[in-house]
DNA sequence: GTGAAAGCGCTAACAA
DNA sequence: TTGTTAGCGCTTTCAC
């Protein structure tokens, strides 16, 4: 309890005093209290409790170097892509792994080039014991500068140039192509030789793997690409435009299941049936999207949350080892897709 | 720069060695250069350059009490909400306007009850010099626990029940129930006489103080109310559920946008025609949404990132002037409305 | 097991 | 104008 006229904390002087014990001992108790006999601990906790003795997070840090706090940054236009509960769901991910390790999650919101020289001086401030960054743009200036804070950092989604010093950066990713090849081969399994592609944008290595999955799985027999923005309505127009082009079309695989329903809408206005005209395939596995369109979307379901897990325990397997040179290279982790069957294919 | 192999940073002591001056002289250098000669400054700041220093926030925090950061806290609910542009633009004018006061946005994100032990201690901590939050709830403790941890807060939007201590906290809101009333005196304005109101959650101030000022511009030939939940899926449901109970309504007063532009899908569908059967006003005027229907929505508009803005100089004035005992209650703000006339009344 | 003492890197009086 | 000197509140050897 802060002293209501000053607003002045009880200090661990103050609490030692209280149990008549040394200042070293309170701090001993504070900090788990091994190696201090019982009734001192409890002595020092009852003074802890009556005094509502709460640590100094800046003492702390200045003597220990650890801040418990880990940024998340995110670019504008991700931000804005909270609306696709992809976004929000990894964070959620993030959010809950960095609580179970005690750490403080604190969003940096990056609106623009403006905004790089205060992030950069956050970061190199020692404010967080790391960074988290998700890096969805080929030409994006955020991963060189997180890299040249360094500041240990992970990224959600494989980085596409870190231009200059492109020294390997630990990213969490799930395995786009593989995903992306299962969801094409399912699609040619169905019998469909007429398999089109509505991509996400090529800037991103996300929408990139995919695509690359796709002409895998059919080799020279791949068919058209149009591309989209993940966004429901550039599926749809994706979807227009492909039907313009290739009406006999039997098959589509859209890099995620907003197209895919903006692709399904289209289809149906159409008078065309799914999946006995078109079968139709997805990519996530948003609950709220590919279970709520009519039909539910076969997808190639990714753990989203999960990926938000991993990206934290990386950042933490490298924040226990590390201190100084880090000896091992970062490890990045691919995480495996799954198909789910539905009824659009 | 930090020392590659140890990942030590240059301190103080470190730039004024190089420099050849004193710290104290590096440290107000660093901190504005006010009453340094310029030789020496420039020489200092050489140095700083030289050094890749920056300074450790930490030890400044503890000297100075200040932290530079600001927690924004936003609960789960609210979160999802982000989907709902409002929240978005809110969040953005806190973002900007905290950068200009040159303090840091740490998001505290609330999952649950479970979380609140966390919150408060993070509060307590003096981690950061104060907070913001947003009070929707009527039974949300959210409130209760920032009041009690002592961090001078602002909410965003009249609390509803600070229950127990109910000593005034700031807050900043929009004028709803003054906002409501204009837009029902513009419906009345227009000769329509059977107007009908699509309330918000009744749990949340802004939705109860907009029923009000409904209320009072009809005195008592309020019309029927139907309440929804601020979605736009809501707002459908409760217009289909007037025009069943009421077929011959001549005006529609939504509580917000994004009802209004369900209860339009719903007028046209029945075939009533927007404005001439039945007149349509929102409130928020969120551009994505009220402009983008057809009719475009008469609305009432708010400045919603200003508010935003205005959450954080009010914190900013709390901080200033109050070392300790604050003087001045704290004032909250509520901010004017106004209507915006487009096709749909 | 416990206490004494030495800093962590910085700012802010106060002297010079 | 510049330097000297105390701490800020905490952890952490190191003696005891």
């Amino acid at each position: 309890m802060p002293d209501p006229t000053t607003g002045a904390r009880p200090t661990l002087e103050a609490v030692a005093a209280r149990a008549g014990v040394s200042r070293a001992t309170v701090s001993r108790v504070v900090n788990g209290g091994a190696g201090v006999r019982a009734p001192l601990a409890d002595r020092v906790r009852e003074a802890v409790a009556e005094l509502g003795y709460v640590p100094n997070h800046a003492a702390r840090t200045l003597v220990t170097r650890r801040n418990g706090a880990v940024a998340v940054i995110i670019a504008e236009p991700e931000f804005r892509i909270f609306s696709d509960p992809f976004f929000e769901r990894q964070v959620r991910g993030i959010s809950r792994e960095l609580a179970m390790h005690d750490s403080q999650l604190v969003l940096l919101w990056v609106e623009g080039a403006d905004d790089h020289d205060r992030i950069a001086r956050y970061l190199g401030g020692g404010h967080v014991d790391g960074a988290l960054a998700f890096s969805l743009h080929d030409d994006d200036e955020l991963p060189a500068i997180v890299v040249e804070s360094c500041v240990p950092a992970v990224f959600g989604g494989r980085p596409g140039g870190i231009r200059g010093r492109d020294r390997a950066v630990p990213y969490v990713d799930c395995d786009n192509r593989g995903g992306a090849h299962e969801a094409v081969c399912h699609l040619v399994g169905l019998g469909r030789t007429r398999i089109a592609h509505i991509a996400g944008p090529l800037d991103q290595t996300s929408a990139l793997d995919r695509v690359d999955g796709y002409r895998e799985a059919l080799g020279g027999a791949a068919g058209p690409v149009a591309q989209g923005a993940f966004t429901v309505e550039s599926g749809a127009r994706a979807m227009a435009e492909l039907l313009d082009r290739h009406p006999d079309l039997d098959a589509v695989f859209a890099a995620n299941d907003l197209m895919a329903s903006g692709a399904l809408r289209v289809l149906r206005e159409r008078g065309l049936r799914v999946p006995e005209d078109v079968a139709l395939v997805g990519f996530d596995d948003v609950a709220s999207v590919a279970e709520a369109t009519d039909p539910p979307l076969t997808t190639v379901r990714q753990d989203i949350e999960g990926n938000g897990r991993l990206m934290v325990r990386l950042l933490m397997d490298v924040l226990g080892e590390g201190n100084g040179a880090r000896d091992g290279a970062p490890h990045s982790v691919v995480t495996p897709t799954t198909l789910v069957r539905r009824a659009s294919a």
